[in-house]
Formats: structure tokens, C-alpha cells, sequence
DNA sequence: ACCCAAAGTGGAACTAAGTACCAAGTTGGG
DNA sequence: CCCAACTTGGTACTTAGTTCCACTTTGGGT
């Protein structure tokens, strides 16, 4: 696996947008539409790089200089719409719960219309079929998901049905969220912490009752 | 990629727990062990799967057919914990609220003291070295977590401290996670349903105030 | 208009993960 | 005791990703 810290695209502008690094802004874009042309075409797995190589007119070596990865390609994409996503945040009122406010900027996802081209919403289409994410997908296959999600759902106490499992399944992934950045806080203090009091402080802060059993 | 589906490993007993399947197992199980202590001294990255079956004593092929994957070995360790989180889980009082109910069954790896060779611990240590995840470790540094959570660290009007910092990045990624399952759930119904009350439906269910600014 | 250092390009050769197939060896259990 | 089923290792292949090198292009200053 390559470093993804060390991105060979953009290698972080030196003074200015230079007519070069536009130049190859542009080639990405492009080579970008092409390879998102053949994956929605035959599927990601089934696209090599070589086919998009060819398809958008370069060398294979070449197309490894502008994305690091094959992934990196749908991930610069997912990336676009995480921008946009921030960027809704950092514009909503400052006196807005943060639970709310980020609701709201998810609205730039959750509002855009399946229709146009491109769209946030047919690139989530795309996304969850390309299976890119394998870990994710495994997550929500074989993982702690699909082992804990049911149990929740049936402590939901709600009739069975699309909606609850939903509900259970945004329950769990919150709450191991929770544990993962209560263990990655605790492995930056070198183990020094307290990961129980770490991770109340981490679910409590999603559900003031997380403390206490009802 | 391997489709995580199609795992040789366990190609659900049709009977009973032959002889044949326990020995596959403990096969299975000290293979393992050859090759986290191989992580340990190396790195994930670093280990081919040429070394770990030579120290194992097998050949390559066959290190194929007890792990379809090299990611596999480390995500079968980690699917063991989470089939203990889900028996905790499971053996909570059933009046108890789903998510304190999650947070006690988390005890499992948070009580868990790092002395013990191959606890949880240890393990949740390896697996952030490691870097297995490739995806979740770009989420985290290239991906919206990495874009939205300073914002929300802001907002959270606290002073900013390792703490407020965690309670962000719990806050973000389950925010994320629910907008994951209503989107899971939208393309479920095949984009007929509201995406935007599906996520109001998901993040509600954490904090009922997800529906009102504050 | 000219020039050159820097950047871009493509090809060849390499490592490593994963797959497909086959021929031989082992063994469980009747 | 035996055979069908399972296991094993080897070879060959595909693809992602890296490294290196030689060649071409070009931006931008003189």
C-alpha cells in the first residue's frame, strides 16, 4: 500500500497557481471523468488501470503520477463533497448545537436532487456498489456491526422493520465511533489514561444518559 | 480484492465440529500467532506473506486457503473481540437504554488491562501501528473526519485540550455514521425514500435535539 | 527569439498480493 | 484396509504499485 501522506498530486503549492499546476489540476479532473465513466460502466474492481490509462490518452506510469492509487481516484472525489460538507459547518451560526449544525451541513448531501450528473447522491450509489471501502464493507458484513446492530435493534423495542434497523444501525456505528476515538485519544497518551473514563467521556458527550442505565 | 463473501476459511460445518475442522481451526489459530508476532517485530507492511508462511512452516498457497486475505488474519482477531462485545451485550438487563447498555458491554476492551500478552489492548495498539485499515486511517487524516471535526472542536466552547478533542472526533464520526446507515438505508428502498428524513430519523435517534438548533 | 533547468512522459524491470489449476500426498471413517 | 475426500505445494498468471532511466516538452527569464 502506498503512503497516503505522500500523495505524488499535489505536492503542496510552493508560491502561487502556477499555469503548470493548473495544467495538471485539469488532467486530473479529466482523467478523474474517464475513470468514473468505466467504473460506473464495469464496476470498480473490474476496471484495471491500465484501461484507464488508455482510455484517457496516458501512460500507466503516468496515471500513477497523478493518482497514487487507484482508489485515490474515487477517494479525491468523496473528498470534493467532504469539503463542501465543512465548509456548510463552518458557515452555520456559531450559537447552533454542534448535533444540529452538523445535521444542517449534511443537508449539502442529503438536499442534492439523484438527478444531475454527478451528484452526491449518485456518487453514494456508486460508491456503496464499487465496495472501494472493502474494510467498511467488511465492517458491515463480517464486523463488530453485524454482530452487535441486531441485539440493538431488538432493545429498541420498536415493531421490526427498514426503519429500525436504521436506527440501530446509526446507534451502533455512533457508538463504536465512540470506542475508536476513545482508544485513539487513549494510545495518544501512551496508555497513560484511563480508557474507561475515556470512553464514558466519549459516549456521554453524544447522550447525556450514557452514564447512567436509564 | 478478495470478496470477503467467499472466505475459505470456514465454509459453514455441515454437520457437526469434525476432527478435520478443529484441526483446520487450530491451524487457522497458530498461524495467526506466527503472524501477529511477525507484525509485532516488523510492521504490517513490512511482513510479506511469504515470510509469515515460512515461519509458519507452510507454503504460500496454502497460507491462502486458511486466510483469503493477509488483512484477514488481523481482522479475524478483531472479529473474535467483537463477538465478545455482542455476548456482553446480549447478557445486559434487557430495561436497560441501548446505549448505556452498548457502553457496559464496551467494558470488554476498556477493562481490559494491557498487561496480558494478546489483550485487547495490545491488540487495539498493533492495529492503529499497522495501518491495516488503509481506508479508516485515510478518513482520518485525509477525509471529511479530518476536515469537519476542528470545526466542531470549535464549537464545542470548550478550552481545546487533548479531551475536547476527542469528544470532536467522537462527535464527528458518529455524526458520519449516521449519515452512513440513512444512506445505507436510502439505497436500500432504491432512492425512493427521503434521504434527508432518513438522516433526521438516524441522528435523532442520539440526541433528540438533532431537530432543533438547540 | 532563444535557451535551459525543471517538469512531464513512457518504457522496462521489479516486488508483492491474490487467483487458477494441477498433480501428488494424507487421512478420516466406513 | 481402502478409497473418496480433503490437504498440500508448485507453477504460472494477473494486477497494483514502485523504481529507475532516458527522452521530450515547456515555462519563463534574458
Amino acid at each position: 500500500m502506498a503512503d497516503p501522506t505522500k500523495t505524488p498530486s499535489t505536492p503542496a503549492p510552493p508560491k502561487r497557481a502556477s499555469l503548470r499546476e493548473r495544467t495538471r489540476a485539469a488532467m486530473r479532473a479529466e482523467v478523474s471523468d474517464v475513470a468514473f465513466r468505466l467504473f460506473a460502466e464495469q464496476g470498480f474492481e473490474n476496471t484495471t488501470v491500465e484501461q484507464i490509462a488508455a482510455a484517457a490518452g496516458l501512460s500507466r506510469t503516468t496515471f500513477f503520477r497523478y493518482f497514487g492509487t487507484k482508489e485515490e481516484v474515487v477517494l479525491g472525489r468523496v473528498g470534493e463533497y467532504g469539503r463542501q460538507v465543512a465548509d456548510a459547518l463552518a458557515a452555520r451560526p456559531a450559537d447552533e448545537s454542534p448535533w444540529y449544525a452538523l445535521r444542517r451541513a449534511f443537508d449539502v448531501i442529503t438536499e442534492a436532487g439523484p438527478g444531475r450528473p454527478g451528484s452526491p447522491a449518485d456518487m453514494v450509489r456508486l460508491l456503496s456498489q464499487a465496495c472501494v471501502l472493502m474494510t467498511r464493507h467488511w465492517e458491515k458484513t463480517q464486523g463488530w456491526h453485524s454482530m452487535i446492530a441486531p441485539e440493538v435493534a431488538r432493545r429498541l423495542g420498536e415493531s421490526a422493520g427498514p426503519v429500525t434497523d436504521m436506527r440501530a444501525n446509526a446507534l451502533t456505528a455512533a457508538a463504536i465511533s465512540c470506542l475508536d476515538a476513545a482508544t485513539d485519544a487513549w494510545i495518544a497518551t501512551g496508555g497513560t489514561a484511563s480508557l474507561s473514563d475515556l470512553a464514558d467521556q466519549a459516549m456521554g458527550c453524544l447522550h447525556e444518559t450514557g452514564h447512567t442505565p436509564e
